[in-house]
RNA sequence: GGGAGCAUAGCUCAGUUGGGAGAGCAUCUGCCUUACAAGCAGGGGGUCACAGGUUCGAGCCCUGUUGUUCCCACCA
């Protein structure tokens, strides 16, 4: 025995890990013997550093692993980095200024991607050693990155192939654009936010000078792209305006008066400036109406040719410019406080321009139907359940996927134009020459794909696609993805809709979403608070294994939770707990043959504790299953903690400190198991604690982290014996109370006279109640006149206990002791009574129930008859 | 505007087919009992947000109200 006196986690946490690395454990291989149990990592950033949401997810994923892996399935747990389009090119861009103080254009395409590569190389992995820390069992030899080689290969295959069949087109249309990235965005990676702002109020004049339409609008600078004005065709006050024609003040423009049912009668003026290349409901309505569509903007945000005296101005300063110069005009009939949702990049945050361009994109109608379909008929299950709703409605109106990005860093898009004839080719290997013209000048594509293109992608392509690998038939599907809510839309809805169109089957089972890590204070984590916890720091002060009890124990499907050092605290008390249990059991184990369990005939509180055991190892299991982390961990805490160290140990040291050799081998044994049992349980939870500890155990047969997960014997709940030791216990906490209540020392030996018919289950187990509840001897008596002396009375369901405490015993006390119960069962009988009473209740309810609330109700009285004739002795 | 979550002890939260309200932390009392003071034993503390309804029986199911958090949505 060689265990530390003090649980140190930081003396084996990393020579445990590299323990089960080098063996060889986190692989996983084809085998036909094995039913497979999959999980693909969500690729972390490669720009990213482990934050507490990382912790999190790996801290939920490894567990689930290692309960797979331990129940004998082939457990895969697959890793990757994501390149992270924008948030690296953005990094790759800061880097590039402050080592050359140049910018991207002035370095250059190539001298960019190769500087971006030096990087992903240096720093990429740096999220993957520290998720080693967290304990993290993935296989990686598989480690796989969205961009590198056999990534890229079925990106292009994806891409080609949704192109072939249509699913893929080039077009001009209104996107999202980020002035800042200078790239279009994807719908889903714009936020709303609500602002304060105005409504500008604008009069349009009408050429035939009879006077003048209002519009109102938010964003006055756009005026200088307006086409038309739009009314409704069925508002009364501006019927005579349609077909008219205004004059767009500042340009000068002749625009037309359109009618449009897309202008709500009850909001702003009635009339609405339409702006198509900049709006996209304008867009729409220019559609309806061709109207001409003028972009007025340049892609940094400034103003373009098309602005006039305001080229070149940013779009901010124009707007302040053209109010004042609308003002001026006269023009501005009011200016009218108003608050509205503007678009923010999700990356940089900076307000999104909406602005006709042409990208790539998506078709999604024909790929979203089987992808809701999949989660309505079961094949994907949401956890929680109501996720899928949220998932509904955003696959039931989804638009077109904008997937180009004018960006450097990212996948290629796999689309050729010949410099002759302008003709398009889209293949996955590099045209030589022109298929229509023979041409051999040609120019790729410049635009990279949005990243979530690729990671769509990720439960197949770590596997081998585009080819058919035995990995892919083997693993895939995978069963589960565990991830937050926040990447649904993202991530989770487009990797169904890919794995059901490209390998014709769902990417996973079941979706188990979890919610996000907060501060003490309920509060989101953010650089700008401060309030960030770095799951590194809190490894190195508290030790992997509690950070993962942590995270663990407060955790309930799809729910935020709370991270704080209160609870960091007790999870680290509770592994402490762990440890020096184990450490007492071996200081016993010493030079002791341990006996097999099945040699062993169990004495009752070792039924007792089996019986506990196996209702634990059932609740787990049951609780594993259904994702329920934190209900399981908060099963075993109690088990090992209040069944096991509180009572089963404090059981058996009479038998440890006693002559008996044999009764003191076999109780060692029964420790030792129950030890190892509990260490199993608790491995895919704490796994480095747990394997530290089973190394020293005299039983142990390698590694834990290979060892079967203890599994649900009904053979072994013995229900009548776990209601013998209740009594026992029953015995002692009533003695503990009695001391505790009168203010005699704990530690004052005390004898006991009990009126029982169950003389026997008490002689059987006296040494464990003269144990615990520190009692000198145990006298049986027919009836109370037999006592002497003055004494404290408990009425127990078939005890009746009498300590005699000389001085200590306070009559009036005592009465009140009394009182006191009576009162309480008096509350019990009135209670059964109001149950039997009720016809209904008879009736109605199950015939145990009402059998169960009878027996109640006869104990009650018993023990109220008997209280009473103590209370009464007292009283004379 | 639409949708979802949450509301239970001082604080953080469990409570899964409806059948006597639980844990951790905090608090109070007493213990250094040779695994553990990061501990042990004993105690106090709750109209389960509010109002109705279903039921023999509701923290749990239904309806409404209030408070709160979040998601979605083009109202210029």
């Amino acid at each position: 025995m060689d265990m530390q006196k003090t649980y140190n986690p930081s003396e084996f946490e990393n020579q445990i890990y590299d323990m089960w690395q080098n063996n060889g454990y986190f692989k996983a291989k084809v085998n036909p013997d094995k039913v497979p149990f999959t999980i693909v990592m969500p690729p972390p950033n490669i720009t990213g550093q482990l934050h507490i949401g990382h912790a999190l997810d790996c801290t939920l994923q490894d567990t689930i692993i290692r309960f797979k892996r331990m129940q004998g399935y082939e457990a895969l747990w697959l890793p990757g980095t994501d390149h992270a389009s924008i948030a690296t090119e953005v990094k790759i861009v800061e880097i590039i200024k402050q080592e050359q103080g140049l910018t991207k254009e002035q370095i250059g395409r190539e001298a960019f991607m190769k500087r971006a590569w030096e990087w992903k190389e240096a720093y990429g992995g740096r999220i993957c050693e520290q998720l080693k820390c967290m304990g993290a069992s993935c296989d990686w030899s598989r480690l796989a990155f969205t961009m590198d080689e056999q990534r890229s290969k079925a990106v292009k295959r994806v891409f080609v192939n949704l192109y072939n069949k249509g699913l893929i087109y080039h077009g001009k249309k209104i996107i999202n654009w980020c002035p800042t990235c200078k790239t279009a965005l994807s719908d889903a990676e714009v936020e709303y936010c609500e602002e304060d702002s105005n409504f500008w109020h604008l009069d349009y004049p009408l050429k035939d000078g009879s006077g003048v339409l209002t519009v109102a609008t938010t964003r006055p600078e756009t005026m200088l792209g307006d086409t038309a004005v739009a009314v409704n065709p069925n508002d009364e006050r501006f019927k005579s305006y349609i077909g008219k024609t205004l004059i767009l003040p500042i340009v000068n423009r002749e625009i037309p008066v359109v009618a449009d049912d897309y202008v709500a009668l009850d909001f702003g003026t009635g009339a609405v400036k339409i702006t198509p290349a900049h709006d996209p409901n304008d867009f729409e309505v220019g559609l309806r109406h061709n109207l001409p569509i003028i972009v007025v903007m340049n892609n940094d945000g400034t103003m373009n040719e098309n602005a006039g005296k305001y080229q070149g101005l940013d779009r901010f300063e124009c707007r302040k410019q053209i109010v004042k110069d609308l003002q001026e005009m006269g023009v501005l009939s009011k200016i009218e406080p108003h608050k509205h949702n503007v678009g923010h990049c999700y990356r940089c945050d900076s307000s999104v321009e909406p602005l006709v361009s042409k990208q790539w994109f998506v078709k999604m109608e024909g790929l979203a139907k089987p992808a809701i379909a999949a989660v309505k008929n079961k094949s994907i299950k949401f956890v929680p359940e109501r996720f899928s709703k949220i998932y509904y409605h955003w696959m039931e109106n989804i638009k077109d996927w904008c997937i180009s990005r004018q960006l450097w860093w990212g996948h290629s898009i796999p689309a050729y134009y010949c410099d002759e004839c302008g003709e398009m080719m889209v293949s996955e290997e590099v045209p030589t020459t022109c298929t229509k013209c023979g041409s051999t000048h040609i120019h790729a594509d410049p635009d990279v794909l949005d990243t979530w293109f690729s990671s769509a992608l990720w439960p197949f392509s770590t596997l081998g696609y585009p080819e058919m690998t035995e990995d892919l038939k083997y693993f895939y599907p995978t069963d589960v993805l565990v991830t937050g809510y926040d990447i649904i839309f993202f991530w989770v809805a487009r990797m169904i809709f890919s794995g059901l169109e490209h390998m014709n089957a769902i990417p996973f089972k079941d979706v188990f979403i979890h919610g996000l890590v907060r501060d003490d204070k309920g509060r989101k984590m953010s650089k700008s608070l401060g309030n960030g916890v770095d799951p590194l720091k809190v490894i190195e002060e508290y030790g992997a294994d509690t950070l993962r009890f942590t995270l663990i124990s407060g955790v309930a499907a799809g729910n935020d939770i709370r991270f704080s050092k209160e609870k960091c605290d007790s999870s680290r008390n509770f592994i402490n707990k762990v440890w020096n249990a184990s450490r007492f059991v071996l200081m016993n184990a010493e030079n002791m043959e341990i006996l097999p369990i099945e040699n062993i005939k169990p004495e009752l509180k070792d039924k007792w504790i089996l019986s506990k055991l196996n209702s634990c190892i059932r609740e787990v299991t049951v609780n594993m299953n259904k994702y329920e982390l934190g209900v399981a961990i908060s099963s075993l805490h109690d088990f090992v903690w209040y069944d096991f160290c509180d009572w089963y140990i404090e059981l058996c040291k009479s038998a440890l400190y006693g002559n008996d050799e044999s009764k003191k081998q076999k109780t060692v044994s029964v420790l030792i198991y129950v030890l190892t049992q509990i260490l199993k349980l608790l491995h895919p939870f704490i796994p480095f604690v747990t394997e530290e500890i089973y190394s020293y155990l005299p039983t142990n047969a390698g590694s834990i982290m290979v060892q079967e997960y203890p599994k649900y014997n009904p053979r072994r709940n013995y229900k009548k014996d776990v209601d013998k030791m209740n009594s026992i216990m029953e015995i002692i906490k009533a003695v503990r109370q009695i001391k505790a209540q009168t203010g005699a020392s704990p530690s004052k030996k005390v004898d006991l006279f009990v009126i029982t018919e169950n003389q026997k289950l008490v002689n059987d187990n006296s040494d464990l109640i003269k144990k615990l509840a520190g009692v000198e001897q145990i006298n049986f008596i027919g009836s109370k006149e037999e006592l002497t002396e003055k004494v404290v009375t408990q009425v127990l369901d078939g005890f009746e206990l009498y300590i005699p405490l000389g001085e200590l015993v306070d009559i009036k006390l005592e009465v009140e002791r009394l009182t006191n119960e009576l009162k309480k069962t008096q509350e019990e009988i009135d209670r059964a009574n109001s149950k039997l009473n009720n016809p209904g209740f008879i009736n109605k309810a199950p015939k145990d129930l009402v059998e169960n609330e009878r027996k109640k109700l006869d104990k009650y009285i018993e023990l109220k008859q008997k209280i009473q004739e103590n209370l009464n002795d007292y009283l004379n």
